[in-house]
DNA sequence: CTGCAAGGTTAGCTGCGGCTAACCTGTAAT
DNA sequence: ATTACAGGTTAGCCGCAGCTAACCTTGCAG
């Protein structure tokens, strides 16, 4: 039985979209996923456990290529559900909620099935 | 903060499903849920507390008012995704996953629209 | 150079939802 | 009537992802 460690997307596309605003340490990740610093810290460290970050000597997190890996593709659906949640006429507060459950738990079938779906209706403006 | 249930639809549902059957007891839905009777049991007397359920003294479950509405309210959702997903392509076997791992995160908003694009595309059929 | 504040870490706790081992209870079969 | 078995329950454990309190380590201002 493998545990899932269900937040492991979320700290993984923060970091990877703080990574773009410069060095991304433990207290803006604490205030961005609104826990606190002695979480993350124990977090970060499971993330460097299963190889999806590394922490340098200013105890600054960086990517590594699994961890951006995942990151990347997170983004990639939640941006998608973005899309045509707002495209369906969904309040954009509320899409972005919902794009974040359900980003965690769609398939490749559903994720390619909602993309096609998107660009048609897309395509169709 | 008030912490998430986060199985208690699934439970529910499973109730209610299982009651058109006759009798529910605790043995049934660890075998459906695929967890041990202890952890059943103990999830049950929390059911009990929130007020979903009721045991009469043969130990068999019901749902209350309460719970039956959560169910129904559960099943339609599901019922609705697994429709649109499999209007869209999505295999039968994949897109029951999806449709269960969606049904506990989409906002009411989310649901009026994805409801809304199904009625479209079974109409445009 | 010193000292304080910001941030990192550790220890120890919580609730959730699992588990096993062990025990209790009630019905059905011999 | 006895017994075996199915099913319910209790106790005690686990890992996850939170928390607070307390401590350690900086780096920067003065």
């Amino acid at each position: 039985m493998k545990k899932k460690m269900t937040r492991r997307e979320d700290y993984l596309k923060l970091i990877y979209t703080l990574s773009g605003k410069g060095e991304v340490r433990g207290a803006d990740l604490a205030d961005e996923l609104d826990v606190k610093r002695p979480t993350v810290c124990v977090y970060l460290k499971r993330l460097v456990d299963v190889g999806d970050i590394v922490m340098d000597e200013h105890h600054c997190v960086h990517l590594t290529q699994q961890g951006l890996q995942i990151a990347e593709s997170t983004l990639d659906k939640h941006g998608m559900l973005l899309e045509l949640l707002q495209n369906l006429g969904v309040p954009s507060e509320v899409a972005a909620g919902d794009a974040c459950a359900i980003e965690h738990n769609i398939s490749p079938e559903t994720y390619s099935a909602l993309k096609q779906l998107l660009n048609e209706r897309q395509i169709s403006v």
